[in-house]
DNA sequence: TGCATTACCTGACTTTAGTCAGATAAATTG
DNA sequence: CAATTTATCTGACTAAAGTCAGGTAATGCA
């Protein structure tokens, strides 16, 4: 590891550091202890159960509690044992609770502005801090399959849709692509898988059947930001195996060459050229795997 | 500002808190307080003034004199008066100190290290922080006159020359390109300016003269990741400004019109165009400007 | 059914962090 | 040279963070 390369990225270390340190004092504003404010934040977002809360702010059981306890008394939240397992116990916002998370958003959200508003060309720093943002927290994206019309499935489509006409050079519209019916990506025909980091499309991929055990792969897509970690490697093979579970044997798929990246992922997978199978405007390659072969043991490597 | 941006920076946030986090923890196994730790890591940096450490590090003066008393206790540090002020003091780390201070050290390029050895293709990543790092803290780069020897000119200086080869497709020569004697961009012929952030190179230009009050624009180069934040435009006034102080009425320069963002900015700022006026062979257009006239009025623009 | 486990709470504590009002000694100013 | 300012230190605090040993009720298991 060259020495220069450490000091960049602890130069990055220390600028990012003064932004969080700036974030927190803009917490402590509100006459609140930082941990109190974090506790209320974290239960803004979701976070509802006590254990939750301990796992995510890594705090000591007494000390939550204690938290918990001065929220409480502030009528910011309420408490209430888990219906499930009356041990654990639930919190949740008050009314006034909820206007006082609205406005720690309000202030991280402004935080995020000024920043922004200080770029005249923020698309540049904002692709930037995605691919920051992935590399530091990869281990945070899951592989979920989802409903192909899911808001999370809409956004990487749309984004799938804009890169490939950039790519192709023509408006490429999903629907004229032999677009299915949307019934054909979800149980029991197919699926759609997306990976994603909290809120964030990472990418996706389609698996469109019809009942039988063939099956077509459509909408591979990784976003920019998250190229070159291997991430389409696990979203196919979470594809391939949400099909095996489907019973589909045999898996085909159409692209086109300018998607190169793409096109040495297959390959390395086990994927096999075949002849073309449709008349799409787009496509000029076409793949099939077949899920029940040892072939995918190839594709373990990576 | 679309909602979108703004979570796209609250997530980059988020995730970079989280190595910030794991830092300081880290640093907090080596039994001393996070306070302590960072103050013997800023002395061990060169903060030795009190005062300076003070400021950087935004602490009270009571507390920042434990933190010093802690230190000195501990054998790390010793505090002596300010020769020149004798109110005024100074620390310096012994030879205890120097060893606690490298372990830290070692702590912060390991955890650096551990980022960039889960990447592949780190430099993608180390771009994209370099971009961040500079829009975060670009009220803290300086613009200096340096020697054009000195390190810094020299890191900025091999970037240019790395950058223009890729440019016009040639190894570019720096020697080739009328590569002055040395003393020609040194007081009192000329001068070389860099802009920096810490000691990461931003950007550079160099004022080329030999005593009379005519010079010549060499090596204006900016980081790649530091562009589109005017800070050319930064650059280049503080280099005319050396250039007046040092008596210099008219600068010229030459450059190539692949250099597209320079040309655009040599216009904005008053430069008017003139003909050929060497025969280097890298450059096909040529510039000048009068220091004397109300030209540059209109250069404060931007 | 009784004993262990789990999830959380409480009380009693220590350690850090942070604040503020003097005190001291050196430098500066009129 | 006396008065003021400056740079730092000390003592006496408060607040926040963090730790740990019980305690209680619900649950799980033999």
């Amino acid at each position: 590891m060259q020495i220069d390369q450490i000091s960049r990225v602890r130069n990055f270390g220390r600028s990012v550091a003064v932004e969080v340190g700036a974030l927190e004092e803009s917490f402590l504003n509100r006459g609140r202890p930082l941990g109190a404010a974090r506790v209320l934040n974290a239960i803004g977002l979701g976070y509802q159960n006590v254990s939750d809360l301990r796992a995510l702010l890594k705090l000591d059981t007494g000390q939550l509690s204690r938290l918990l306890r001065s929220l409480e008394a502030e009528g910011l939240i309420e408490t209430t044992p888990n219906e499930d397992d009356r041990r654990s116990r639930q919190t949740r916002l008050t009314k006034a609770g909820e206007e006082e998370f609205t406005i720690y958003e309000k202030l991280s959200n402004e935080r995020a502005a000024a920043i922004l508003e200080r770029h005249k060309n923020a698309e540049r720093l904002l692709d930037a801090m995605d691919i920051v943002t992935i590399a530091l927290s990869r281990e945070n994206i899951v592989f979920e399959e989802v409903d192909y019309a899911s808001e999370i499935a809409t956004k990487c489509l749309t984004a799938f849709a804009a890169e490939l006409s950039a790519r192709l050079g023509v408006e490429f519209d999903l629907k004229k692509s032999g677009d299915p019916e949307l019934s054909q990506m979800k149980h029991p025909n197919g699926t759609f898988v997306v990976a994603r980091l909290g809120d964030m499309p990472i990418g996706c991929v389609g698996v469109k059947g019809r009942g039988d055990t063939l099956a077509e792969i459509k909408r591979m897509w990784i976003a920019p930001a998250a190229r070159g970690l291997g991430l389409a490697h696990r979203l196919m093979t979470t594809a391939e195996e949400a099909a095996r579970a489907l019973g589909i044997e045999t898996l085909r798929l159409d692209t086109n060459s300018t998607l190169v990246e793409a096109v040495g992922l297959y390959r390395k997978m086990g994927w096999s050229r075949i002849e073309r199978f449709n008349d799409d405007p787009y496509p000029d390659l076409f793949f099939e795997k077949c899920l029940r072969s040892d072939a995918e043991d190839f594709a373990r490597g990576e």
